[in-house]
DNA sequence: CGGTTTTGTGTGCGTATAACAATAAGCGTA
DNA sequence: TACGCTTATTGTTATACGCACACAAAACCG
């Protein structure tokens, strides 16, 4: 047991991880093993421990319950409205992360009894207000696809131009221009040719590009 | 004395206060009555209350710390590094806010020994991570003042478009274009010609503008 | 009425952005 | 190998935007 001589809320860390599949903006979400909310769908997240800062309790906890490590996680917003918890007053503070798609070797553990991603639009309903927690880590990933090269993220180690196009137009819902789009991403210099190509059908192989190191930048924190 | 089964540690809310007077972009400071950090100069916050929801919490510690009411608090940042605070394991959600610079009828009440706006670039020593958490809402409020309509909340009911013009140079630090800038404030269409004048000199007479309603609009959230 | 000070306004230039279509490379098939 | 199919790659033009820039208007003072 312990003891405050004043009450204490606890708090937690919820995780939106984003990837792109299935030409669709997915989410990560587990099912929840224990109540409340039992059997729901929620983000990942967990209580912060005591001796343990914000950031790496979220990447604890992304670790534990889906087994993902590595990514660079954003604080989006904290809640903490009374009653969003039944059990006591719980506040949240919420992180997101993008992921590249990759075969998703994705294991639940520890309080997930499952783990899967979910298209935006096609997702259940959520435990909590899980749900405006997504919607606003959506809104924030749109309004930085411009002015920030986190798209860059949801690519793999070796990708095409036209992959990345995609990328673009699945979060903003809109055809983009091709040559405009890469006079746009090249003229940021964050690409480089990596000289190989790919056949990706019959027809012209496309270059292959890297990320040229350095992540997010240039971002309104 | 209240009891849980796992740790849990404290959460407060702080809000950094702006203000511009004196040529200056000031912040709002209080001096701590109390240990830890006693006689320190600290933002204005407190602990949250079981049933309060954060943004709530802002507001009350905010009027009974300096009795200021009616500001429109965004929420910035939540800073919970482990030994921030001296006492116990304390994690805030950082709010912020900007006033016009009236004549101050600033008083000091409840943990708060002393109130006062301080210039940011002259400014004491703060408590805590306090002055990170300035740093950042620093940071927030040159960024959004390019692509929002931030800046009205600095003014008063009436204003000339010359000092809005002022309040720009200064929290941007550098001269502007009166024309240019005219040009962009006014085909934003947040501005509305009172039809009044007034003379603050022994010159021609500047028209008084007033906020169009809605405030912070078209941000990134 | 001329001097001083601040308000108020329009134009041109250079750059960034958006619209737009033809060619190149590889494959498959006739 | 000739042709068609599919996607990759590239450049030009029109337009919008941002930035530099100079002069007239209104009030006061002497």
């Amino acid at each position: 047991m312990y003891q405050y001589q004043h009450p204490h809320p606890a708090v937690t860390t919820d995780i939106v991880l984003f990837t792109i599949g299935q030409q669709q903006l997915k989410c990560l979400l587990i099912r929840r093993k224990h109540e409340p909310y039992k059997d729901s769908w929620a983000l990942p997240g967990g209580f912060v421990g005591m001796d343990e800062d914000l950031e790496a309790s979220a990447l604890r906890e992304l670790r534990e319950e889906t087994g993902i490590t590595g990514v660079n996680l954003e604080q989006l917003h904290s809640f903490g409205r009374p009653g969003r918890d039944p059990r006591e007053r719980v506040i949240t503070i919420a992180y997101y992360a993008l992921v590249p798609d990759t075969g998703l070797p994705i294991r639940a553990a520890s309080d997930a009894g499952e783990v899967a991603w979910f298209g935006l639009d096609d997702s259940p309903p959520l435990a909590f207000d899980h749900e405006a927690i997504v919607a606003m880590a959506r809104q924030r990933l749109v309004s930085r696809l411009h002015c920030s090269t986190i798209a860059l993220q949801f690519m793999p180690e070796k990708f095409t131009l036209g992959e990345l196009q995609g990328v673009y137009e699945i979060i903003q819902g809109g055809a983009v221009d091709r040559r405009n789009f890469r006079k746009r991403v090249l003229a940021r210099h964050c690409l480089k040719d990596s000289g190989e190509t790919r056949r990706n059908g019959k027809h012209r192989p496309a270059r292959l590009y890297t990320c040229v190191s350095m992540d997010t930048v240039e971002v309104n924190k």
